[in-house]
DNA sequence: CGATGCATACCGTCTGGTCGGTATGAACCT
DNA sequence: AGGTTCATACCGACCAGACGGTATGCATCG
């Protein structure tokens, strides 16, 4: 009956603690502790250390994955799309803070091979996002006077940012947050020259 | 005679390996190692291994507090000076990439009373870019519907990713990034209905 | 000769990981 | 139904090694 709920368990603790200690610096017994539950429970579930941090990498490149998919079936008008998939993006990594910070910090204590996969699903995710982006180029919507890549990063630095500074207790919401970044980035994106 | 020798190049090892692989997945060993001397040397200059990650936050502070000042004082007309800081900012922490990965990621790695003194010599260089945009804004050059804190935020998200995508070996050289970035950050801070 | 600048050997602690064992319960045989 | 078997889930004591840090000794220099 705990069968999933064990393992549930783990990984949650886990991104708490390594959001806010960091991995190497996370020991197997803490997690435990703070799951409730034993080391041998653990080791029945995880291979090892490395095991559990990729299994948090797994989880988030899954949903990071299959909500990119939704927002560009939805398709429709690209800017739109663009604005749109912006403020979900943002207001998703608001939700998944502690993964985020895990997700981005602690790749290069991955196993070698674990670390080309996540790099490897991480640029699938990052290409759909610049394909969309050459879109609205083509279209006239956005400005080609600055390298894409540059234009993408500028973007997905927010993301990055994002567990620095906000705070779910401060003045601003998710949602107020996600639009006025999105409002920022699309200001500085949109062509010169356009309608 | 190896005096400041040693010391510095215990700091030059030890930002490169924490950069590269965390400070708490980095052993004292691997630094010295690394720099070319013994432990007893190491630890013959600095007290502890928190020691030595507390010296490399001093430099750096030190360095972006001056470099702030000395814009500052340049002074000058404010958008112009807001921009001129932004690309100097920029082309600088492309300068000290890997002292900028530490600088950002170890944070909660250092002893709590460091930890507070470097939160607070952060808040005072966050405050002085801030003020540059107060300024900016009063003379309306700068838009005003979205907090100055998000506005602060959109700018050093780009700073702190920088490490994450930015290679030197690159297509853009610095100089050529710094300019697109401040570009992009000036379109989305500049006041709508300004001249 | 004392102080500085190191080298070397060593220590206690903590770490990831292992291993023998047990409790539980479903499946199967008779 | 009662007995036997077997897999799964889990426990907790334990280990080898690596870690940060120290103590001691020695050479050099002023």
């Amino acid at each position: 009956m705990k069968d999933v709920n064990v393992a549930d368990e783990v990984l949650r603790s886990a991104v708490a603690l390594f959001a806010a200690q960091g991995y190497a610096n996370t020991s197997v017994q803490q997690i435990v502790e703070a799951a409730g539950v034993t080391k041998g429970a653990m080791y029945h579930y995880f291979e090892s250390k490395d095991d559990l941090l990729f299994a948090i990498y797994d989880r988030m490149l899954t949903l990071q994955q299959s909500h990119l998919d939704e927002i560009i079936a939805r398709g429709g008008g690209t800017v739109d799309t663009v604005q749109a998939a912006c403020e979900d993006v943002i207001a998703t990594s608001i939700d998944f803070l502690p993964e985020g910070t895990v997700f981005f910090r602690s790749l290069h204590m991955l196993s070698a091979p674990r670390q080309q996969e996540v790099t490897r699903r991480r640029r699938v995710y990052n290409d759909a996002f610049s394909a969309l982006i050459e879109q609205g180029q083509a279209e006239g919507a956005f400005r080609t006077d600055i390298p894409r890549p540059v234009l993408i990063a500028h973007f997905f630095s927010d993301l990055h940012y994002l567990s620095h500074w906000f705070s779910p207790e401060g003045p601003e919401g998710r949602d107020v947050v996600a639009a006025q970044l999105t409002e920022l980035y699309l200001t500085s994106l949109r062509s010169p020259d356009a309608d």
